[in-house]
DNA sequence: TTGCTTATTGGTCGCACACTCAATAGCATC
DNA sequence: GATGCTATTGAGTGTGCGACCAATAAGCAA
């Protein structure tokens, strides 16, 4: 028998195979956890061969690594995206940012709205799976060095990213703070104290917990309180 | 030869054989992470037979959530030391408090003298190892539902600690808040928050990031700005 | 001292993992 | 249609893991 098994091999260009493996990587490290992305499991991802996935990643860290970045970049490019021109990575290019020019709705929100934008997205549900991701990846850290490296790129793009909707900000007048950085890294290890909770069914949460976001932008940022609420819609 | 490896067997009482076994795999968990908790492991620490560890954990899962709760437990009781009579914990109990009275220096601290404490010694380099355990144990919930509810269990007992306090001082009138299980979640939220960068060397965060437990503790107890390093001397 | 209970051993099984490498076959090029 | 490059396979290695179980011996009680 063995029906169903695929028996052609589909030989494809190595550029485009080694995209298709990390987008798989990717999906299966954001669904399931990065230590799914193993030789096996993303090789019957894509219908292939074990020794394939080898063949493009000598060593599965590097494999690891990638698939945390790919979808890392890939949420907070969804979370937060760049405004055209936006120069927000002092370090090595994670990834190409895509440089066609955004969609009008997009260019035209403030930087209050999408900071706004921004913190609701991050409360909503669907960010529990991006919090996993970052459990993940910062635990799995702790042995990986090629992911701790990549963690921190990613860390500093995330910083990078806030940290410039801050001094767009700053800069139109919207918000007050003498220190554009300290903000962006207050607002993440809120973020991050409120995330750490992703796997664990917690019961409901104070209202001023809550808010612990909302409440820190604006109290950094000299927002009246309530302003994110009203601009988030 | 095979010359150091024992010969001879060790009959031991079970309780004491198993609590040998936990206390070695609390060791293992806080340092080197709740993944080497395997039987193995902890069997070559008590120089016996893997078979044994199984004999009394016939599911390693147990083992791996017991070690975290015990370590997470004698954690706890050095940073935040119970009061003598404090009663702080709703659920079933995770540990037997020791019961005998405590040093007279311990219960002479004030709360605010005893939230200063805390705060000063979550922020030193000591506290990078209880971040890692913390942060393993989070994610590796994911997977084993047997230290997800451990973890639940320990989240509990460190608020219910902290919250202890706050109502301890909110009692003798050196704290003013309305709601001390929130100020403890959201105290909780930001040394979460923090904690997460303890695999990933950070470089130098802002000093308003270093002070952010300080500040939160303050501003949401009434207490002057200060008033929390100066307690903790 | 003898005997009995049971804590402890030693060995085995099956599984999943990363990694290696010679053999094979797709496909672009001629 | 034939050829050559190389992407892809298939098979095998070694490691570490949890789980299982019959045999053994430690140490207490009779």
């Amino acid at each position: 028998m063995s029906s169903s098994v695929q028996r052609k091999r589909i030989r494809k260009d190595p550029a485009a195979r080694r995209a298709e493996i990390v987008a798989a990587a990717a999906a299966v490290a954001l669904a399931e956890g990065l230590e799914c992305v193993t030789l096996r499991r993303i090789a019957e991802e894509l219908a292939v061969r074990p020794g394939l996935i080898s063949h493009y990643f000598p060593s599965a860290e590097d494999l690891v690594a990638e698939a945390f970045g790919s979808a890392a970049t890939g949420e907070l490019d969804r979370l937060l995206p760049a405004e055209h021109g936006e120069l927000d990575r002092p370090l090595p290019a994670e990834h190409a940012v895509p440089d066609r020019p955004l969609p009008a709705e997009r260019a035209a929100l403030t930087p209050t709205g999408r900071l706004a934008r921004f913190l609701a997205r991050t409360s909503g549900e669907e960010y529990d799976a991006i919090s996993r991701l970052w459990i993940n990846a910062r635990h799995l850290s702790r042995y990986r060095s090629v992911l701790r490296d990549r963690v921190a790129r990613q860390e500093a793009a995330w910083r990078g990213r806030l940290e410039g909707v801050i001094r767009d900000g700053v800069e139109a007048g919207e918000f007050a703070t003498e220190d554009p950085t300290a903000v962006a890294v207050q607002l993440l290890v809120v973020l991050d104290g409120l995330g750490v909770h992703a796997n664990t069914a917690t019961p409901e949460r104070p209202a001023a917990v809550l808010r612990m976001p909302l409440t820190t932008a604006e109290r950094e940022l000299g927002l009246r309180p309530g302003t994110l609420d009203e601009a988030a819609g």
